[in-house]
DNA sequence: GTCTAATTAATAATTATTACTATTTAGGAA
DNA sequence: TTCCTAAATAGTAATAATTATTAATTAGAC
């Protein structure tokens, strides 16, 4: 019990230490915005993170919100999902991970696969570009979504 | 000479059938957006293409250009780029092919590597999904933006 | 405690994306 | 070929998402 509470708070603290090191100041905006991110599950919008947020603290504005997101995903609290185009989701799974995505409900599922973390980078690669993450996204269609896919699109013999 | 010009008929024609398969009219906006997303470069946007296509049709409508682009990914004929919530882009290369991304400057590049073409896929996703495609994407600091890119932040011993 | 630059709330403004509707048209049938 | 109809389009309008503005507040250095 005492165990669990003091992980918490390192875990914290060491949040606290990021915000010092870039030179944020500790706002109770902050605190509670962090608070929520890091209890938060799958990939939440700035708008669900607000809406959460209010109930504990009501006049925080959206744009401290959405702004305080984008602070936290630059310092490297946060990722931002890559998507297609829809609305910006947040990724509060601090743990190396990869997505499957479902082409036709949009679903993003994490899924935890060693080999992809340390994939072999292109030579060419290497010498232009400075790599600091590997992104693996596996596409296709979900097990909900598989029944009520149009059979003509199934990969068959034509 | 002749060959190059039916290489790219046939190429265009193979597209038609796509239509054809989809049940999609082949209508002159729908040409014209075709012919301008073959002959072009990059990860265009949407406003982008339209700009380019209204010179050589100057009455087609945006919403047209957006809704037969999104279209087009859908039946595969383009592919939507992977982003952080900012603009939707779309990838008019149809060479199976991945992504690096600066950090900074938000460009993004792509290259070839046939070992990412067929990644592993983990059994437990493979048993609950029906994957398509595999994308990895290289996110780091491009060669323009290291030289601007604060020491701070380099990876050295504290 | 004082001071100052950073941060915030409360908008407003701007973009980006999608929806609506009257009109036109592609393509199949006669 | 001509006729017919569902699909597609132009020309907006509406919505949604993101970013900007500004006066007021406040964290943290001194
Ligand atoms: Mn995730
Ligand atoms: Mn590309
Ligand atoms: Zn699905
Ligand atoms: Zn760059």
């Amino acid at each position: 019990m005492i165990k669990r509470k003091s992980i918490r708070k390192i875990v914290f603290d060491n949040f606290i230490k990021k915000f010092k090191e870039s030179n944020l100041k500790i706002t109770p905006q902050r605190i509670a915005i962090l608070e929520q991110v890091l209890s938060s599950q799958g990939h939440p919008s700035a708008e669900e993170i607000y809406n959460k947020i209010k109930k504990s603290y009501p006049n925080i504005s959206f744009d401290t919100v959405n702004r305080t997101l984008l602070t936290f995903a630059d310092i490297g609290i946060l990722d931002i999902v890559e998507g297609t185009g829809d609305v910006r989701r947040f990724d509060p799974n601090d743990k190396s991970h990869h997505h499957f995505r479902c082409k036709k409900c949009e679903r993003i599922e994490d899924f935890y696969y060693e080999d992809y973390d340390k994939l072999e980078i292109p030579e060419n690669i290497k010498e232009k570009f400075n790599i600091k993450k590997i992104r693996v996204i596996l596409e296709g269609i979900c097990d909900k979504c598989i029944s009520s896919y149009s059979s003509s699109e199934t990969d068959s013999n034509p």
